[in-house]
DNA sequence: CCTCATTACCCAAACGTTTGCGCCAAACGT
DNA sequence: ACGTTTGGCGCAAACGTTTGGGTAATGAGG
């Protein structure tokens, strides 16, 4: 170390520039701290993280899985995440997993081997034999985004959000309802879709079967969703997408069946993402609190690092109306055109 | 190390694990080299990179410093950067500055102090003398998305697209033209306007001052920037917006004026996000290979840090055509919709 | 039998920290 | 005046690698 240019031995140097507060009065006397922590600054020192790491045995990594970045919701949790990890004095890895099992098997022994404190999963599988087995090995990790058996997990209330939107529905007087209800292992889609149906069971209607189809999280997979569930059937009133690109592909199939949203059917996406707002039709979704989620889901870490228990937190979400479901703003909005 | 449980000393074990078909063939014998590997591989041995790190003075680490990963284009970029990192067996970091100077500067020392061997910027300012202090203290690094000054850069070629796009206006008749042109300091912004400018130019048409207007480069910063326009002077046949996210929010505020965006104004974007093809009037968009533009960049770093000049890489757009800005499109599209 | 190369290893230093222990001197208590 | 505390610091081991320089055994060549 550069600083014992002063003739001080590199520990006591060390004790001066790492000592908490309450620990290591014991460090050195003022004068010395003083030369210590001027020198430091002077010579622009940082303390080498690898050396450190390989002391201590903790490197102030996190991993962080995502299915994919280019998915806004996840790039936004993982934006918490940094924010909230840089606050903290650690440094966070993602890493893109397609959802594909074996890439996140993969990705995950590649993110161990970095050595990483622990570990954050933003694509969990609800059937996760994995993560059990993670947790079997003693990893530390908790979930964002979608949750998984018993695992330590910050999430949006999805269910909630579902009965949210049910709510609003039933409120509209819709009847006929269908779900485009996104990958079936993931929690998120799975508990937006439950809570939806089982607050219309509630007021006496069971929604069939055949309204509820699966679909990819994307545009795409939202068009064909919709696609499959207009060439079955009676057309329904109202559509719940649960989730927001997944809507705009849904609005395009409609558009393209002659269909217009807000005024034939009303459509309802999830997360609220910015270009909700923006759209043609604006799209009345469900916000979630992407950003504090990932920042609770570091916290969350960091206090099971700590060896605390770690628990599930559900973040409560908040329906946004816009034209896309309501007949008045859909009339204001024709009205506004009109005079334009 | 566990695996001279075998009677071997760790330095033949290192070699034997480590050494390059090239250059160890002094090893050890080829039984001796069997039982390490078995015995590894048995025990799931995999080496303590911060030990590494420690003793080689390379980290396998770089750290990519972008403005915002919610912004699709650029958790595109980073995905390819991520990929083409982990193939080399390269791991990354990943930060958000916000576009803000401060952030960049900050995030930049502490990515440093991590001991990365290298970085990549999707923020570059065009006026940054920052870079250019980076450079000067020796630091290896790649500019993506956004070029400044000389330093090596992998970009789509934005002048290139932005011609592409006046040609394509050209083509269609329209001499009253606008542009949203984004950020001032992004080289992004700026090429696509200058080559747009330019062609027009060429053409005999001069595009007044007034017609170009810089604007944040999501959703909202395009609706204020076309609110801007809209409000000074006669209204333009056709809008260049630099990138897609400002085309959404300039779609919004030309519905909001009572403009049908394909009949009344036509409409540009560029980078032809997911979302353009999905838009009930789909966009018109260059296409930016963003993916491969990531790879490229980290690959374009890995020869920086070999030693190697490092050149700059401008990748090839192209202009997708869609119903936002050809009449053609716009009335098949409005058919299949009457007819539907 | 001696020399010399080659093979197959081992040795030890070094990378930059952290941390328990120990030592010296000064201050303190009796 | 003589133990005892304590403030201030040094010592050295340890973390897990890499790597230049050994060295002992083996075999070939003379």
């Amino acid at each position: 170390m550069i600083a014992d240019q002063l003739g001080l031995h590199v520990s006591t140097v060390s004790r001066v520039l790492h000592a908490k507060p309450g620990e290591g009065l014991r460090a050195a006397s003022s004068p010395t701290v003083e030369r210590v922590r001027k020198l430091a600054d002077e010579l622009g020192y940082q303390r080498n993280p690898h050396a450190m790491s390989l002391r201590t045995q903790r490197s102030n990594l996190i991993g962080v899985l995502v299915p994919r970045l280019s998915d806004v919701v996840l790039a936004t949790i993982y934006e918490g995440i940094e924010e909230a990890a840089a606050e903290l004095g650690l440094s966070t890895f993602v890493i893109n997993t397609r959802d594909l099992p074996e890439v996140q098997r993969a990705r995950t022994e590649m993110v161990l081997g970095r050595r990483v404190d622990g570990m954050i999963f933003g694509d969990a599988h609800a059937d996760s034999g994995f993560l059990d087995e993670v947790a079997a090995r003693g990893v530390p990790f908790t979930l964002v985004n979608r949750r998984a058996g018993q695992h330590p997990a910050v999430v949006c209330d999805d269910y909630l959000g579902g009965r949210m939107v049910a709510e609003h529905f039933l409120e509209l007087g819709h009847e006929e309802v269908a779900v485009v209800a996104g990958e079936p292992y993931a929690s998120t889609g799975v508990d937006r879709t439950s809570g939806f149906v089982e607050r219309f069971r509630e007021a006496g209607l069971l929604i069939p079967e055949h309204r509820i189809v699966h679909s990819r999280f994307d545009a795409r997979g939202g068009r064909e969703g919709t696609e499959r569930l207009l060439a079955t059937g009676p057309l329904p009133s109202a559509l719940f997408v649960v989730n927001d690109f997944g809507a705009i592909g849904t609005i395009g199939a409609l558009r393209d069946h002659g269909l217009r949203v807000g005024a034939d059917i009303a459509v309802v996406g999830f997360n609220d993402t910015p270009l909700a707002a923006e759209l043609p039709v604006p799209l009345t979704s469900v916000r979630s609190p992407m950003h504090e989620m990932g920042r609770r889901g570091l916290h969350q870490l960091v206090r099971v690092l700590e060896g605390e228990p770690g628990e599930t937190e559900l973040l409560r979400p908040e329906l946004i109306v816009r034209a896309s479901s309501d007949p008045e703003l859909y009339a204001g909005l024709m009205r506004k055109m009109a005079t334009a």
